[in-house]
DNA sequence: CCTTTATTTTTTTTT
DNA sequence: AAAATAAAGG
């Protein structure tokens, strides 16, 4: 029989079994990418169970992700199942084992802790107590209504700045009372805004992402005896991904941790890749100021890739300046080769993507050890038809969102509405949806009048109704809808949440609102709804078994579900568990590992992309996100580029990624054309369908080629240059172009239709 | 006030 | 290329 502490130690090298067993104060654990950061968290919270260092209720255990959060939670339960933790505990204090539930353990995101935290404690920052969050859709929303309020001209004050204006400052703590430079207009405006909108946000009883951490921070710093409390409480904080923590999110850690806490802090700068979201790569180094006796141990030992891999990841990331300096080393062997292949336009790409992973399945492998990475969304069109039709199943991560999805968006806007009346953003979005013929022109009435009144628009379009002040038909369409929320909230309480909801959808009658607009969408949008209402439903059960909220409290289940929503996207759980190819951002790649990476895209202004090009920070910080998409793979990796790409409608010509050749050449082997010809010499004649790219790239590589096409490896002959060997093309058509080392002049490239070569 | 059509804008990543 | 916004016509 095992002691208990050989499972928990059992397989960790030095450094981990440290880390995992440390009882130092403040614990800074640099861990690089594939060196089990997560087993070490999850093993050190399991050892703090188990030593009775820490009852379940001491931890608090913080991620960015719902994601991480859950797979956090899930190892920590399977490791506390598998060791003797529950019964050691269980022996000593028989009548407490409520305790040692792994439910009692404070496990989550950033926002969804800050969250809970309001939730109990909302009155005492002033929150309405059924305060709702919302997303960055409905904060821009209101930000609008804003700039129209205060009839601000539309193109030279742009909502979205004002919106990252206000997220900034209130990441940096931040109020707008605060903001005393009014030394010019522009700064006097936008402090102004940022008043309105606090005020907003107060009237309408909500709250965007960063006031959670925000008032959090406020609720814990004015109540000394909360602070005590929780101070007491959590013994043990454990934060993941330090590294893409803001100004904020730290203070906020720093003010529940005080002196008397025990932290770990586990985190890698050289995958700090949210900088554009406030993070700062600076809280590591300030962290050293503000506790000097933090303990520092290094995870340098990784255990996912190749060592082809790893020498390619850490050659890239030596480009950047002013690291902490760690370099990844693995006992795995080299492994095969980076497959690069250079693209004529995205269409090849694409094609290169799917056939090798036909390939690879064909092989014998799951098209689920496969990811395909990319920089930006919009990329993943291409590649979405091209295993279209190949056949091979897929799921793509993030983009368009279960919950951001427009149907989704509405329903959920009434059953706010019919929660809370006082959302303007919900108010204002399903006025007219579906339509009942109220106006732009009568919401800018209703909204005039909330603003003269300071009330909501719901308010005022109820005050509007008393004065009888407007045109009946107005006066009916508006009677009409505010007597159907108020029949919604009534017949809330009578049903199953779920019900509830699927008789809102029917009584507005969504099936008809979509079938009546164009498109082919329709399906697509009845689906999501009765899939929304599948959601509820599981919902509602969950709930009902946690045993959180009473068996008929329909308002409080909704609400709870509500602020569920908002905190998390929604990530499409259907075909979970089929085998798919995985298709992502980098972005949403973190902390996730393939046996087989494809990262797409690698062209300068797409990656590293233009909107970082002239700042070298960001461009770190794109090197940074290169790295964690290599360091990504396990086994093998491609890197593919477009000579080529359609950039929003027209054509754009771009070089190759200078990551790319950042890389050791030794590191890569160059894929050329998969099937000769490796292009065709332009004819006269282009059928009209060609003008389909991908049609016209299938004709070219799938059909045998005529004779007219040169080969690699050629040998040519050009009237000024002198007979030479070609090397290298690309491109198609017109820009199709060619390289080719010429005995006596070197290389060059030339366009292949007008050099005129003659084969030797 | 609604529907259809023309024009303009889009900035990349996400809790 | 798609989405948001503006303008026109009914």
């Amino acid at each position: 029989m095992h002691r208990p502490e050989q499972n928990l130690l059992q397989g960790l090298n030095p450094q981990q079994k440290e880390a995992v067993v440390s009882n130092a104060q403040q614990l800074l654990v640099l861990a690089g990418a594939g060196s089990g950061k997560t087993k070490v968290l999850t093993h050190r919270i399991a050892w703090l169970l188990q030593h009775q260092l820490a009852y379940p209720d001491n931890i608090l255990a913080v991620t960015f992700t719902n994601k991480a959060a859950a797979e956090m939670r899930s190892r920590i339960e399977r490791l506390m199942q598998a060791s003797t933790i529950h019964t050691m505990h269980a022996s000593v204090h028989e009548h407490n084992a409520s305790n040692l539930s792994a439910r009692n353990m404070w496990v989550g995101t950033f926002h969804g802790l800050a969250h809970r935290l309001l939730r109990k404690h909302a009155e005492e920052v002033g929150l309405s107590p059924d305060f709702q969050i919302m997303d960055s859709q409905d904060q821009l929303s209101m930000i609008k209504r804003i700039h129209k309020e205060q009839s601000l001209d539309e193109k030279r004050w742009q909502p979205t700045h004002s919106q990252w204006f206000i997220n900034h400052n209130k990441d940096e703590g931040i109020r707008a009372n605060r903001l005393h430079d009014t030394s010019n207009m522009y700064n006097q405006t936008l402090a102004q805004i940022y008043l309105q909108y606090e005020q907003h946000c107060r009237r309408n009883g909500l709250i965007d992402f960063a006031e959670l951490i925000l008032a959090s921070c406020e609720l814990i710093q004015r109540n000394p005896e909360l602070a005590e409390h929780y101070n007491r409480r959590f013994q043990y904080i454990l934060v993941d991904e330090f590294q893409d923590t803001n100004t904020m999110q730290y203070h906020w850690i720093r003010s529940l941790a005080r002196h008397t806490s025990s932290l770990t802090i586990v985190g890698d700068d050289d995958q700090s890749i949210y900088g554009w979201r406030g993070a700062r790569i600076e809280n590591i180094e300030q962290l050293h100021a503000d506790y000097p006796d933090i303990v520092l141990i290094k995870l340098e030992q990784n255990y996912r890739s190749t060592n082809t891999i790893l020498e390619a990841a850490n050659q890239l990331i030596r480009h950047n300046l002013g690291r902490m300096g760690k370099n990844l080393w693995t006992e795995s062997n080299q492994g095969q080769l980076i497959q690069l292949y250079a693209a004529y336009n995205e269409y090849d790409e694409a094609k290169f993507i799917t056939s090798n992973i036909k390939r690879l399945f064909d092989q014998g492998h799951h098209y689920g050890e496969t990811a395909v990475l990319y920089r930006s969304n919009a990329q993943s069109r291409i590649l979405e038809e091209a295993l279209l039709q190949y056949n091979i199943p897929y799921r793509i991560y993030g983009g368009q969102r279960f919950y951001e999805r427009m149907e989704i968006k509405n329903i959920l806007a009434y059953l706010r509405l019919i929660q809370n009346t006082d959302d303007d953003s919900a108010f204002e979005r399903i006025i007219n949806v579906p339509n009942r013929g109220i106006g732009e022109k009568t919401v800018q009435n209703i909204r005039d009048y909330a603003r003269q009144n300071n009330s909501t628009m719901y308010h005022a379009a109820n005050l509007l109704l008393q004065e009888k002040q407007l045109a009946s038909r107005s006066y009916q369409a508006i009677d009409a809808f505010m007597q159907l929320i108020q029949m919604f909230q009534q017949q809330l309480k009578q049903q199953q949440l779920a019900a509830f909801v699927e008789h809102v959808i029917k009584t507005i009658d969504l099936a008809e609102h979509h079938r009546k607009e164009k498109g082919e969408k329709t399906e697509a949008r009845l689906e999501n709804l009765n899939e929304f209402i599948n959601a509820v439903a599981q919902f509602s059960k969950n709930e009902q078994a946690t045993g959180s909220t009473g068996q008929q409290d329909n308002p409080m289940l909704l609400h709870s579900f509500l602020a569920q929503v908002s905190l998390d996207a929604g990530e499409r759980q259907a075909e979970d568990y089929a085998d798919a190819v995985q298709l992502m951002t980098l972005h949403a790649a973190k902390g996730l590992e393939f046996p087989y990476v494809f990262l797409a895209g690698l062209e300068e202004g797409l990656f590293p992309h233009a909107m970082s090009a002239d700042d070298p920070k960001k461009l770190e910080e794109e090197r940074r996100l290169c790295y964690v998409g290599i360091t990504r793979a396990m086994q093998q990796l491609f890197i593919s580029y477009a000579e080529s790409r359609r950039v929003r409608g027209n054509e754009s010509h771009n070089i190759k990624s200078r990551f790319i050749t950042e890389i050791p050449e030794t590191c890569f082997e160059l894929v050329r054309a998969q099937r000769a010809p490796l292009f065709q010499q332009r004819s006269g004649y282009q059928p009209s369908y060609s003008r389909n790219a991908y049609t016209k790239h299938k004709n070219l590589t799938e059909q045998p080629s005529p004779d007219t096409g040169f080969h690699m490896g050629q040998r040519v002959k050009h009237q000024v240059f002198g007979v030479g060997t070609i090397i290298s093309a690309e491109g198609q058509g017109d820009s199709a172009r060619i390289q080719v080392h010429f005995d006596d002049q070197g290389s060059k490239w030339l366009i292949a239709s007008y050099a005129k070569l003659s084969r030797v």
